[in-house]
DNA sequence: TACGCGTGGGTTAACGATTATTCAAACGGA
DNA sequence: TCCGTTTGAATAATCGTTAACCCACGCGTA
């Protein structure tokens, strides 16, 4: 049975409150008495029982993060990130990762409010619409951030990537290398890959181009859907010299058919990714990315959330756009 | 403020512990009261306070999981499964991450405890001999399970990889593959390295061969290392004709250097790794490598942990060794 | 002498639930 | 009719801490 304030109270016949009191370095308490709970509290090893203090404190030091996948490599670092930016303030996370499943995203959420998290940081895959489930977190003014994806009809924080900078960084960049014929594997129809097909739009025809819709080729998120996409970029008369991916499992894939079918790759084709990937450097042809500030969106998700903590009154939703990063490698690297 | 069961009780005019009891699916309660109770709780939207309920079931259904380093794959994958597999039973998991520091891991572990977790999981990177640090933890006796990396001195539950069984089942396999002269890049000087190295010499033993020190390098566990390692390798007269790399970062360094030297890649060396990594198949040479069971290692530690939380008395440390499985690639593809 | 105030600490009542105990009414059998 | 059971729910105590008040003492001062 742990030690508690009382055990330490009754061995020095004083209060339980004035034990309380001196551990929290509150009140008025003579340095004599101090120093004998301390010193007795040192004996005994006492620890703080949390879970009383959080029950009338109303505050547990804890927040909750709600992740679609929790073993991908992008949640995993925002994860890290979080945590080692709350820590500090003596707050922990307790992660929530609900395999991609609403239903299981919506019962994980009640779940965590119902633990008394101070906040929430949730990375939502709720299909658009339903921004129902979000009803209650409002209710109870429990704060809130969204990350990576945001919800429409949903007037709430947000750290994410700017996903248009990123369509934009990447297009502009094989124009500098001198790509004359810009393809782009836009990837899946969500709104992401929508916002990075923009920019390449917007830097193709700030470059006085015209995007050609011949040259943008639907396809998922994987490096299977990467390689199909760039086989059938390949069938693109005249070919494309430089190739837009909506992020870097599909570069790796496209990199995969542009070799296949014998071409040098960056001389006849130049490819680009984004997400930057650790393992992008290790690659047969190491792959140019764009850097989404993965580690900055989660420590900016933090630090906005502490906030919002830290504030009695509730504050009004804030929006942060991480700048992306060109990260310049072989895939891209080509005579001007 | 959040409604409690106080509100419901008060509306209905009846006690709390009837709507308490009511909530449990506990005790004598009539089907009309019940009715009432549950159809007025929806109707709030009451939702449990499992602070209050804690402090007095002495159960937070928490486990705490600390880890040297939370976006490492392997970790991030384990506290996946991890987290999968207590969910079913209410439980949730709060991460530390101790950044591979010591004194950090100490204090974060404190931290856990105050917090009244049901249960640990832990990855040490305490310095052998400081086991005392896990002192504290038995005499509160709340359950705890080591993964990873096994801390001599400390009677407790472990599960991880079996390293021998991955060295040997890596050298086995160069050796079925036609390899007659197979060298090692060992890695760190730590526990888990040494028993793969033990298992390297066994396997070459079983073939009745002679281990050479010259063919064994040390080194690191990162790309660097295996690009020196594998760079000294090939200083050694004659050549080896295969590489059992303590994990697949060094593999892949070692390949770099193989790739380098104008050396074929499996054909004049063969080069297997240890882990299995998610982009092992991506690789320019994709790697041949030992799946030492992430995840079996995740689920099993947690079914461990909630056994012992489940069970009153004490029951007597577990060793659990996953055993690991060859994932073949082209890195060691070669004709017998 | 009486008053006021700072000092050091104690008392009491939450916080929101659960467990253990008690109690009233209804019911049934002799 | 009377007593013993069952049923359904209320009351009291508790979990470990904190918040809000209160109080006694000593000292300086008018």
């Amino acid at each position: 049975m742990p030690v508690t304030m009382m055990d330490i109270a009754k061995d020095l016949n004083v209060s339980v409150v004035t034990v309380s009191k001196v551990l929290r370095n509150q009140g008025r308490i003579s340095d004599a008495t101090r120093q004998r709970v301390l010193r007795h509290a040192k004996k005994l090893n006492y620890q703080m029982n949390w879970v009383a203090r959080s029950l009338v404190t109303r505050r547990t030091y804890t927040i909750g993060l709600l992740l679609p996948e929790f073993a991908h490599p992008f949640f995993a670092e925002i994860a890290r990130a979080i945590a080692n930016t709350v820590r500090p303030q003596g707050y922990h996370v307790v992660i929530a990762s609900f395999e991609e499943d609403p239903e299981l995203e919506a019962s994980e959420f009640d779940s965590l409010l119902a633990r008394q998290v101070d906040g929430l940081i949730i990375a939502s895959a709720q299909p658009s619409g339903r921004a129902g489930v979000f009803k209650r977190v409002n209710e109870r003014e429990t704060p809130y951030v969204l990350i990576d994806r945001p919800i429409r009809g949903l007037n709430a924080c947000f750290v994410g990537a700017d996903n248009r900078a990123i369509g934009r960084l990447a297009t502009e960049h094989l124009i500098a290398r001198g790509c004359k014929r810009i393809g782009c594997l836009r990837g899946p129809r969500v709104g992401i890959a929508a916002d990075r097909l923009e920019g390449y739009r917007r830097a193709l025809e700030a470059a006085g181009w015209q995007p050609e819709e011949n040259y943008i080729i639907n396809g998922g998120h994987g490096e299977d859907s990467g390689y199909d996409g760039m086989r059938e970029m390949l069938t693109r008369r005249p070919l494309p010299d430089g190739v837009v991916c909506y992020n870097d499992p599909v570069a790796i894939g496209a990199i995969k058919a542009v070799l296949e079918a014998g071409l040098h790759l960056p001389r006849d084709i130049a490819v680009v990714g984004a997400g930057n990937v650790h393992y992008g450097a290790v690659l047969s042809v190491p792959l140019t990315s764009i850097d989404q500030g993965t580690q900055r969106i989660g420590v900016q998700a933090a630090e906005l959330l502490m906030a919002r903590i830290a504030s009695k009154r509730p504050m009004r939703p804030k929006t942060i756009l991480i700048t992306p990063k060109l990260v310049e490698r072989e895939s891209t690297r080509r005579r001007t």
